[in-house]
DNA sequence: ACCCGGTGAGAAAGCGTTTTCTCAGTTCTC
DNA sequence: GAGAACTGAGAAAACGCTTTCTCACCGGGT
């Protein structure tokens, strides 16, 4: 009577044993092979479906050395680009059969490597988005993570393709549109202080200045999520700037919304940008202008760059470069008193 | 020369050789067994330290038969509420040591069974969001999934506790608060035609009727994303409703935006309600009055729940009922023309 | 009639751990 | 000082699968 192992689950054994075969014969049948008699194949899955087996996966992933699982680790699952580029990432990765891991390090930059460490030796691969770790620990991890794609991130170590969003230009573009529009004070509402994209903004701000002599930059301190833009109301008033680019879409909806609760106008009395383009941006009243990053795309592209790697394929091109599309939207207008001359 | 075994990786045999003990005795080390001699557990440390040893997931999930990961099976991960849940079940979850798998449907009801058993076996437990799957179905696999969780479904199977969200007793209150607010005219844009908490959402509309036969309530085809709320402009307005219930905040903000686009004022012209209380709600403009559902700490629960289960603990709450809060905020207000008088 | 290549299936060796079993060496007891 | 109780570590089995190795058997060539 006792057909069931001791684990209780039926395993392969037990498939062997019903149709009167050895293990390796089930396994050959479940897996396909082609040199098994077609009667016993067919006696074999007769049994199995009977017994309703289904191949335990764990030791499956032993005797194979992979486990058809990808990590990845986000610093804050409750960001909207993260959740896109998970997306993007698991939608891509299940159409190869792959499934995702995620492992959420909550803005703990000292626990991202035990994490991705963690999480990388339970897969067959690893994307990291770790905007916060140093570069000097990214570089002693990243060999140890291979196979490994990187987000917004690079490295020297080859072998371990980059997807970046080029904030930079994204940004440069955001502040030429408001000069176009007559604003001549501007303001940046920086993100958290330590991170990697929030240095590519104000780098691109510099290239900016240096094009820009006559127009005045502000900076402001600030953070990535809604309720940094909600406090800066104050500092952004204080500033005297009319063209304000907030570090992301979050943040300029939360300033959007304290700027509303003082009874100022966007972008009548103040314009105000946004980035990424999250899903919500189009629908804020009034609609974000932002910079425009296929955030989706992006986790898509990390699979296929990821599947290159574990196939261990000739990587065609590694790494990628998104350029930000300015979305202009109906935040931003013509400043109220433009002192310079507008073109055209 | 040749220290790593053939893998290249190297494993618990490498500690061992470079120690000079057994496995057995590295493996006891590894896992804080004191039944080791002080200096050979030293040694054995100090061999792993070297050998920057890390033990390999894998075989050990296979020796303990347990993975410390745990799935979840979700219909759409772009929908907030849905990331939601996983936030807050990969929180919880992570403060016990787990992670957690995600398996996205894309919506396919079909596919949600399949993936929930493949998911199933590669952890120690599941949670199941599956609202497009028929009854008949899950009754069919949810006893093969134990441990199980079942978030907004219920079964009539044993040891499996149900998460489930009160839609039916929060639509009716948001349909109360219409009608305090003089509305004698409602419709409900509804969600998709074969969605579990729609069928909730539904039997809750048609006891606010028994309650309030005076009160007019068009029931409108739907959906459950923005743009559904946004195509809806037109049938919403023939109806000639004044108060008007979402399926849910994505589709109240779709219908919103549209209206706005037609130069309708909400509330003034028409008052719109959510349901969910996704983070934007708040921010919408105007602020979306909503059913506010704890959803992150419904992940939580989902997770307390497992846990009870993976432990076999005495599970003293099984499952948990959540009743939504109203939140009013902006987008309702006075019917225009109260013809029932206004209480007090 | 003998040998050889080919075919198909079982036996067994991994994969990398944990854990039971076993046993040598110590310490304790009377 | 001899046997019992204990301690600590190695040998080996187990976890559930895949895959190589091995070998019996069959048919065909000389």
């Amino acid at each position: 009577m006792a057909r069931k192992s001791a684990s209780g689950r039926i395993g392969i054994a037990d498939v062997a044993v019903k149709a009167g075969v050895s293990h390796a014969t089930v396994s050959r049948v479940m897996n396909g092979n082609f040199t098994v008699d077609p009667d016993i194949a067919a006696r074999v899955r007769a049994a199995a479906a009977e017994l309703k087996y289904q191949p335990n996966p764990v030791g499956r992933s032993l005797a194979l050395g992979k486990t058809d699982t990808i990590g990845i680790v986000v610093p804050d699952l409750a960001n909207p680009t993260f959740q896109a580029i998970l997306r993007g990432l698991s939608r891509a990765a299940a159409q190869d059969g792959y499934r995702v891991l995620i492992a959420d390090s909550f803005e703990v930059s000292s626990e991202e490597s035990i994490l991705a460490g963690e999480a990388r030796r339970r897969c067959d691969g690893l994307v990291l988005c770790a905007p916060r770790m140093t570069d000097a620990e990214l570089e002693e991890i990243a060999p140890s993570l291979h196979p490994l794609v990187l987000i917004n991130r690079t490295t020297a170590a080859p072998d371990i393709p980059s997807l970046v969003v080029d904030y930079g230009k994204g940004v440069e573009d955001i502040a030429e549109h408001l000069v176009e529009l007559g604003h001549t004070r501007l303001a940046f509402l920086a993100g958290p202080p330590r991170s990697a994209s929030n240095e590519l903004r104000l780098k691109g701000l510099e290239e900016f200045k240096a094009a820009h002599p006559d127009v005045e930059v502000t900076m402001l301190e600030g953070g990535s999520d809604f309720n940094t833009g909600h406090e800066a109301v104050d500092a952004v008033l204080a500033s005297g700037a009319t063209g304000i680019l907030a570090f992301n879409d979050l943040v300029a909806m939360g300033l959007m919304s304290g700027l509303h609760e003082r009874g100022l106008d966007v972008p009548g009395d103040i314009s105000v940008t946004g980035f990424d383009d999250i899903p919500f941006a189009r629908y804020t009243t009034p609609a974000l202008t932002t910079g425009a990053v296929p955030i989706t795309e992006l986790g898509e592209q990390a699979w296929h760059q990821l599947r290159a790697l574990i196939r261990k394929e000739g990587n065609e091109t590694p790494g990628g470069r998104y350029q930000p599309r300015l979305e202009v939207r109906a935040s931003t207008g013509p400043a109220r008193a433009p002192r310079s001359a507008v073109h055209g």
